[in-house]
DNA sequence: GACAATGCTTGCTTATGTCAAATAATTGAC
DNA sequence: GTCAATTATTTGACATAAGCAAGCATTGTC
């Protein structure tokens, strides 16, 4: 290295983070009209970033206060964004996880960030875009020594426009790895539309899985009778597998099946799913009947799983 | 471009963006140990770099509240590090500018800044440290419209090292530029060890003016008689030229020596000079005698000019 | 079972930041 | 020249953000 460029580089530095210093605060402003503030907003996405996490763990993510957090999160709580539940292994921590009206908010939040950036980022040339995006890859890898999360992905519940991408998934996917015709796109619509326009918000629920900004995964747990739910439509795209999101969209399902008050939790698959029956037989839930039916294009043997809460 | 890579690409700024505030949240904790708050060192900073400014055009800079910033002006304006001077052309405004302690300050908290920034960049290869520079100036060229002040650098009064380095500059530009021997160089160290050792630091002073974390100009004013200073050691380093970098030493110090009550300033220079020629001649200094002498390896034309304070 | 360490909460303090009103000076319209 | 609108700055009141330290309950260690 010349010795003359170093001073030079510190300068450049130096000069970014002013840069970017001013950037950050334009992004604050954007927060001003959510009810959010750029520290509570990045607690809530840790947050929905973790299946589960603790105060401390957060505290040292984010490299806040402990005191600080603490009232943020209590502030969260007394909003109904979070839950905390008493760990059962070390009775002085709280498990912290969003609520379903965390959930809401945060996509509401989520999506609002990701107007903003989209926004600007429309405003540059696809060769800008891609630079900026390969400049920010460099600049995070030569800093960043800490690994990103493995869990990129986030639950929440369903908004308008996710209906059709169920369907279309599933008609998409399902056509592609076990060849159903369109019968079987039919039925899903027929399903999402029931659930839809029938829904009871409070025994009835959809969750989208979401990578990256994209819909990666969905379920769905709906009123079979008073005392029974059933869960439908589990699907994880292939670009999204892997990482626990099958098994994560189940376990929410169950969650909220037993809060509400359900006894049993019911649902019917095809034993020609091999990934989705290891979840359910992990989750707990038992096989109770198989029959032959011709459907989709296909013999297949549907199969009836149940699992009592 | 591929409509799937846009969520993608705003999925990659959004983890820049996270990414950066947390970095720059790093860097906030090395202010802990100085006297400035992040919003403190960016007004400074401002101040700094301006040779005057008003509070409204800071504001609109930083994207700071009249009302904040008025606060932190007169928090300044207290501890002696500016003065506010009501400007001629529009007395609701005050112009701005650092006090000599302010500009000590300042050095200080810029030297420390410039430090953490060379510790982390030194724990980087030569090739890292490039690729990181590289990529910040890629996103700064993308996302600021704004262009870099035009005026970068900055005056201060002189630390450890700067005599050092007049001397040396001294001597190796005198030499390129005008192939003076090194009996000039002595002649320089002389003045800068007679300056420190008897320096009445109220009425004599050095300022070095520093670009990029370099130092590239110096001047000194120094007490000749009760009443008379004298300007010396003139020089801007020929990679800073055509900022007005000179032009704003002498400025200094012409100031300097007024406010401290002198009644005549002084300087000693040659007739090949005539940069410096131009400078003093703009500034109001008169030419008031010439004596050829050899010196150096020359035949020279000496020069005294005065300018009554 | 004493004792240090950990996870979290709470009280207190200071810094940060916003809003609205007040003052003084300037500009533009007539 | 006069008046209204605009601009630069200050000030008071206020809300939020953020950090420190003390405290409490729990856990792990010896």
């Amino acid at each position: 290295m010349q010795e003359t460029d170093f001073p030079k580089r510190v300068a450049a530095v130096r000069r970014f983070n002013r840069f970017y210093t001013q950037q950050i605060g334009l992004l604050h402003e954007g927060l001003l009209r959510s009810p959010f503030s750029l520290s509570q907003a990045r607690v809530i996405y840790e947050i929905a970033h973790h299946e589960q996490t603790t105060a401390t763990e957060l505290g040292k993510e984010l490299g806040f206060d402990a005191g600080y957090l603490s009232r943020i999160l209590g502030g969260f709580e007394k909003r109904g964004l979070i839950d905390k539940t008493v760990s059962t292994t070390d009775r002085r921590q709280s498990i912290l996880s969003l609520t379903d009206a965390g959930q809401d908010k945060f996509a509401k939040l989520n999506a609002a960030s990701r107007k903003e950036i989209g926004g600007m980022l429309r405003g540059l040339s696809d060769v800008e875009q891609q630079r900026l995006v390969h400049a920010m890859h460099t600049i995070e890898g030569i800093l960043g020594a800490q690994p990103e999360h493995k869990v990129t992905y986030l639950l929440r519940p369903h908004q308008p426009g996710d209906m059709g991408w169920v369907v279309h998934r599933h008609g998409v996917l399902y056509d592609q790895e076990y060849g159903w015709d369109e019968h079987f796109e039919a039925l899903v619509a027929e399903i999402v539309a029931k659930f839809i326009q029938s829904c009871d918000a409070k025994r009835e629920r959809c969750w989208i899985a979401e990578k990256e900004g994209e819909n990666v995964g969905c379920v769905f747990c709906v009123k079979q009778s008073k005392r029974v739910a059933k869960l439908r439509l589990l699907l994880v795209d292939p670009r999204a597998r892997g990482l626990g999101i099958g098994k994560r969209l189940v376990h929410e399902c169950i969650r909220f099946a037993r809060r509400v008050g359900y006894q049993k939790l019911t649902l019917w698959t095809n034993d020609v799913l091999h990934a989705a029956r290891r979840i359910y037989e992990q989750e707990g839930f038992v096989l109770v009947q198989e029959e032959h039916h011709h459907s989709f294009g296909h013999d297949l043997v549907g199969q009836n799983w149940d699992l009592a809460l």
